[in-house]
DNA sequence: GGAACTTGGTCAAGCTGCTTGACCATATGG
DNA sequence: CCATATGGTCAAGCAGCTTGACCAAGTTCC
């Protein structure tokens, strides 16, 4: 395995890595959400399930929770969530997803069927899934926002 | 092809690539080089063979050419670069990477290299190689600094 | 040749998203 | 219960980027 090999295989994850988040934003752009930004995706993805408190969201953006309180300052401001009391701890915030919330994550898990369609008429249905087979041995816990 | 399976493969690849580039920066960093980040990275790849003007690294970087300028001014301060006289264009410089720009592009190549090193290890030199093609395949085109 | 326009680069000012530091309210454990 | 830890916010500052203005050198066209 030569370096350079490794430069290429680095150049093309990065490539499709970037290319992915740029699709998938413009797909949410083209459903109407247009007061978004790719970063609020991953705030998303942590709150669709059952809310999540503004420390929790800390931790699963790698900031901090002064910089994750005021990201959820924003989408509560333009209608994607909304602060609950937190049901177990009266100090903590629960942040759930309004239906506005719920609807813009479905149309960004729409925008990432559509590319990833569009890799399953490249290379076949196949050869995707073993994709994500082997990148997901690769780094089953790698960062799910990156560091640069 | 369930939305599902499209939200885990990127959820994969995203996780995959925020995984590479934190490993490449980490390698770089025990090599010496503590004063980088991995933005100044994507800046040496484009630099290092040959060099590159100011505007062709604000293309390549996807940033406005002051802030291209920005980044050469610091990366010249701490020696890793150079502006020379552009031989064909009076006004244009020729940013160059010194000895210490090449040794460190040389450490990014050795970190990349024992990152993609170990996924060998776990999915064999062929499934690698294999894994390199497909993404290439995939967005032969992707930008090479990430839009989030 | 020279006027009009384009292109490479920098200077200056401003914004945005993040950080550190301080602080309050509630939980938790001796 | 008192001491400490934890969830959250307010405030100030900083780093990296943007827009806008400008100059020097190249290019086009008469």
């Amino acid at each position: 395995m030569q370096n350079s090999d490794a430069m290429a295989l680095s150049a093309a994850l990065l490539a499709a890595a970037g290319d992915l988040v740029q699709r998938i934003h413009d797909g949410v752009t083209a459903r109407g959400f247009t007061d978004l930004r790719p970063a609020h995706g991953f705030a998303f993805a942590r709150l669709a399930p059952d809310g999540a408190t503004v420390t929790d969201l800390a931790v699963h953006l790698g900031v901090t929770k002064q910089a994750a309180s005021q990201l959820v300052d924003e989408i509560v401001r333009k209608g994607y969530a909304e602060r609950r009391p937190h049901p177990e701890d009266a100090r903590a915030r629960l942040i759930v997803l309004t239906g506005r919330g719920r609807a813009c994550t479905r149309a960004a898990e729409e925008a990432a069927a559509e590319v990833v369609g569009g890799w399953a008429e490249l290379l076949g249905e196949g050869e995707v899934r073993a994709l994500r087979e082997r990148l997901a041995r690769i780094a089953p816990y790698g960062p799910i926002r990156p560091a640069w």
